[in-house]
DNA sequence: TTAGGTTCCGTACTCAAGTACGGAGTCAAC
DNA sequence: GTTGACTCCGTACTTGAGTACGGAACCTAA
């Protein structure tokens, strides 16, 4: 079980520092103890592999669309015996993303269209405003 | 050609009039002169189909992921002769896009195993974590 | 002509998700 | 046994995109 500092963990789960200090604030992750070698002082924290694993969980559920509170209350939830709200939460954010991957590729035809029109040599202007607008809701 | 006030704007906009004011601040929505029917007073501002279009531009851009200074640069291009700029933050935007799609449906995949984890009826914990992260990156 | 709803404007506040800063403590290597 | 990098902590600042507020001017219908 390797173990890291703070900025091992960082460079691991590819975030700084400092963001992971906020997630600590915000009850994300753990402050594991103070651990002295020397048995002097208070010593530095120490992170270990479960620590990585739920850094990468937390981006990964950042992409899904989670916020920053749903995610701190999934992780509570995480060996938890609750499995309706976890898949209550679950099935919500399927459908909102469903929802936003539908608009996405709405836009990214908008995009084409826009690329397109402004694309032929010619000069003159290209309407992007209508370009982009195209027949789209 | 219909004329609305604000409120008219911002209702068939989709949004509130204190957003419109927003982009007028912002430089995105032009500020009409005020006309004044009585002719007493400065009269207030009204609002024509060609700033109707343009309030539904912005809203499609922004879903396209496009920032609203991004978005003051696209429509003081519109019309414009700078085709070249006008394609190169199209293609950018579109690129940037195609990623951020590429993401949503891997997170997609990863919510699906977590609902599906949590699905079972029987109780006990349903690894949250695990499931998420899956074998995905 | 007056009461109400709107409009106009400047300024201030909000929210999420970080980022930055400064000083004190700790660690590892030379 | 000191120096230079890293850690810890609290607090403050940032950014993007709005929202909210308050007072004065304006407009419309009764």
């Amino acid at each position: 079980m390797k173990v890291r500092t703070i900025a091992g963990l960082a460079r691991e789960g590819g975030v700084g520092v400092e963001t992971i200090r906020f997630y600590q604030r915000r009850g994300l992750m753990p402050k594991p103890e103070r651990w002295s070698s020397s048995g002097v002082g208070e010593g530095i924290r120490r992170y270990g592999d479960e620590d990585v694993r739920r850094l990468k969980f937390i981006r990964s559920a950042q992409t899904a669309g989670f916020t920053l509170e749903q995610i701190r209350e999934l992780l509570s939830l995480d060996a938890g015996e609750d499995r309706e709200r976890a898949r209550a939460l679950a099935a919500e954010r399927l459908e909102a993303l469903d929802r936003t991957i539908a608009d996405l590729e709405q836009a990214r035809a908008g995009l084409r269209r826009l690329a397109g029109a402004c694309a032929s040599k010619d000069s003159g202007p290209c309407p992007i405003i209508a370009a982009f607008q195209g027949e789209a809701a």
